[in-house]
RNA sequence: UCCUCAGUAGCUCAAUGGCAGAGCAUUCGGCUGUUAACCGAAGGGUUGUAGGUUCGAGUCCUACCUGAGGAGCCA
């Protein structure tokens, strides 16, 4: 139980004619020599004698303040000396740069009003040393506190910041499809089920097919939302909750969405790249392997890159042969993307080993107009997309050769009696973008709370 | 679903089949520039669970549970 409750914060926590400003951490540089608030929370307290050094965190960053005891009050001085790490606190303090400072200003301490303060009986759990996967995820409502973890979650917003800024500047509407729905796209065994009262029903694993119809009647679209797969898979880059991004075209073949694909990235990179450069220091991320993120991206043939393959097993680089015709394997995608400094579309991947809905290539029908594009540094798959199936009778033989249920696929055939175009689209995995972006090493840590096989916990 | 590894103090980890240990965290004391501060002291344990082998099991054997890494599948 939290003690020590602070009445009810100052009447006018803003600036008042009397009162210091309130500001950030981020922007404090702009208050040199000036008095100003901070509301946050101790991060970490050092002290050396009659010296205080408290470090205060307030979600834009830390800065340390420093206190002695003929600075401040002695009941301020008796204050801060037995503060416990994360309780909450309003501060004022005198603005000063320092050299020794890692944000390169420190706060001289005038006076600190405690919000809340965590009790000794019950510290806070995570510490500044090492904890392992499993505390830190059980704990994750409050590991998202850490420097790191904060500035992953500013990464990731500024990704779908630049994302849905990417395609609305490019004439895409934005029209999300339903998240309960009645039937699979791809397969029923990856879904969730949920009872729709007494009904059947499935949490999305893609948006696709509704995005299609979308397409359709405005043109251009895009949907940006949660999907959801059952899929028993324990590696860095599954996730059972994942947001995806889909642009869908109307009118648009192979060509045109491989260009898409290569700005989309481009721009989400280089936005990063502008905007949250702080973070990726704080991340401790190589920014030189994100700089030549620029379109064009590399393309490959599938029968290029199995080539490719078969030399690199031949060299010993690959532990397995890859077989031809085959989808590529985990390894496969993370030697392929090793190879080039920016992210490399593989395209015209074999028909029978692909979703239902992809066109044949007309120059070769046992190939499909697909495409996936794989991220460097042995990422691997981040998009993955293609032109769709236009012709009513070869989409509706399609569904009955998967078995799957058609009267659940009638108002997607009617997309095809009625007015079909040529049309393609991708998907976007936004958790495996952050990932390769912020250089993690798994995915886990590039969404608020993750939901793995193993965790819905907190 | 399969393969591999792990589970000991709040956390991170030690302990040849023979007395249950350290660092951090917490508490107490010291230190006027510390950068995961440092120095001294104290408290803190049903060794994941259930069986078995043995004079004796944290250690060896069996089953189960939990987690991690990988495969397949995918974004």
């Amino acid at each position: 139980m939290p003690e020590d409750i602070a009445p009810a914060a100052p009447e006018s926590p803003q600036s008042t004619p009397s009162q210091p400003p309130v500001a950030t951490i981020a922007g404090i540089g702009r208050h040199e020599g000036q008095s100003v608030v901070l509301h946050g929370w101790l991060y970490n307290s050092r002290e050396s004698g009659k010296l205080l050094f408290p470090i205060f965190r307030d979600g834009t960053g830390l800065i340390q303040g420093v206190a002695h005891v003929k600075s401040v009050s002695a009941e301020v001085f008796e204050t801060l000396k037995n503060l416990t790490q994360e309780s909450s606190v309003i501060v004022t303090g005198k603005v000063r740069a320092d050299k020794r400072a890692p944000g390169g200003y420190e706060l001289d301490v005038e006076n600190v009003q405690v919000v809340q303060r965590v009790p000794e009986s019950d510290p806070y759990p995570i510490t500044l040393k090492e904890h392992g996967v499993d505390f830190l995820m059980e704990h994750r409502h409050l590991w998202v506190r850490s420097p790191r973890q904060s500035a992953i979650l500013r990464v990731r917003a500024e990704i779908m910041r630049a994302t849905a800024e990417f395609f609305d500047s490019n004439g895409f509407i934005r029209t999300d499809p339903p998240i309960l729905t009645p039937a699979a796209c791809e397969g029923t065994s990856t879904l969730f089920p949920v009872d729709y009262f007494g009904d059947p029903a499935f949490l999305t694993q893609s948006g696709q097919l509704y995005a299609e119809a979308t397409a359709l009647a405005l043109g251009k679209v895009y949907s940006f939302g949660p999907t959801f797969r059952a899929e028993k898979s324990k590696t860095r880059r599954h996730l059972t909750e994942f947001w995806m991004v889909e642009p869908e075209a109307a009118f648009m073949d192979l060509d045109g969405l491989l260009e898409l694909s290569e700005n989309c990235l481009a721009h989400i990179v280089q936005s990063v790249l502008k905007n949250r450069a702080a973070e990726l220091q704080t991340i401790g991320r190589d920014v030189s392997k994100l700089e030549p993120v620029k379109a064009p991206f590399p393309r490959l043939r599938y029968d290029e890159a199995a080539k490719m393959l078969n030399e690199a097993h031949a060299r010993g680089e690959l532990e397995n042969p890859f077989e031809y015709g085959n989808d590529f394997g985990s390894p496969d995608e993370t030697w392929l993307s090793s190879q080039f400094d920016r992210p490399v579309m593989v395209h015209r991947y074999p028909a029978d080993v692909k979703a239902f809905y992809m066109e044949p290539d007309p120059a070769d029908p046992r190939f499909a107009l697909c495409v996936d594009v794989l991220a460097p540094e042995g990422y691997g798959e981040v998009i993955g997309g293609s032109q769709r199936v236009s012709s009513y009778e070869l989409l509706s033989s399609r569904i009955d050769q998967h078995g799957l249920p058609r009267e659940a696929f009638q108002w997607y055939l009617d997309l095809r009696r009625y007015g079909s175009v040529p049309h393609a689209g991708f998907g976007m995995g936004i958790e495996r973008v952050v990932s390769w972006i912020c250089g993690l090493e798994h995915v886990r840590e590039t969404i608020p709370f993750a939901r793995t096989l193993t965790r819905i916990y907190p």
